[in-house]
DNA sequence: TTCTAACTACGAAATTATTCGTAAATAAAT
DNA sequence: ATTTATTTACGAATAATTTCGTAGTTAGAA
């Protein structure tokens, strides 16, 4: 994918983004129902909302068997990519080091949390040697 | 402020908060001059919005002259800070690593970022010792 | 087969956020 | 003093998103 297509998945969009994300291709009851363990959802709501997605493109659809089978067409770390880069922009003025630093100041990462990004942070210094 | 009160201004509500934590109380005017360096937006617009933010508690007013003059009650770490949270948990699950690890591997930090970051890590983990 | 439950399709209502037009008030300029 | 420009007040139009009701369809159970 050459000229980025900028998708940006609406509030609702990504709750469900993040359910195909993680249990792979779903009918709409399963996702209503992983919805519903958190907050109440009408079923016809989920539905509507994935049917939207399919129109857009961001989700296909397998309509071999009645229940319909919903995939995600789109990649879950250039979407987080994007959706990070906007909140970026919109809120710390692009900085990726003030997010950060807001990040780790304010949710007192664990040990383990810092190590991993301290390796992180070696391994970038390293590539750009 | 003991019990939380949860602000979360709109997109339009936080381009004018993050021009009167960078610049001070300020005018519709100014604030929309500062604006429209950037896109069109009409004054009756920012005038409107600058209105309801006055409502709902997040700016006061000084109607003393004409030019009435608006300043952010909020504070500008604490609603970054809670932003930030929002966003975590919609697009992160609430991890804070996920994102800093995102936020630095998309970002390309420079060498002085990164300094910084590192910095920042000892001192937290000064802090809990 | 008939009844019931589950599913999709569709459109409209409700909600929230944003933009804009116009009127009224005030101050400044001529 | 009269005109002109600037500002506030207000409500309505627009837009985007989400929610919901209802009808029609299909599958499975009785």
């Amino acid at each position: 994918m050459s000229l980025k297509n900028k998708i940006n998945p609406t509030e609702s969009e990504l709750e469900i983004l993040q359910l195909l994300w993680e249990f792979g291709p779903s009918s709409v009851r399963f996702v209503n129902d992983k919805q519903n363990e958190n907050k109440e959802v009408g079923y016809t709501t989920t539905l509507k909302i994935m049917q939207i997605m399919a129109d857009k493109g961001i989700l296909i659809v397998n309509k071999e068997q009645r229940q319909h089978v919903y995939s995600s067409v789109i990649d879950e770390s250039e979407t987080k990519g994007n959706l990070l880069d906007g909140f970026l922009k919109k809120t710390f003025s692009g900085s990726a080091k003030k997010l950060v630093m807001q990040a780790l100041g304010n949710h007192n990462p664990s040990k383990e949390e810092l190590e991993e990004i301290k390796k992180l942070i070696s391994e970038i210094e390293n590539k750009s040697k």
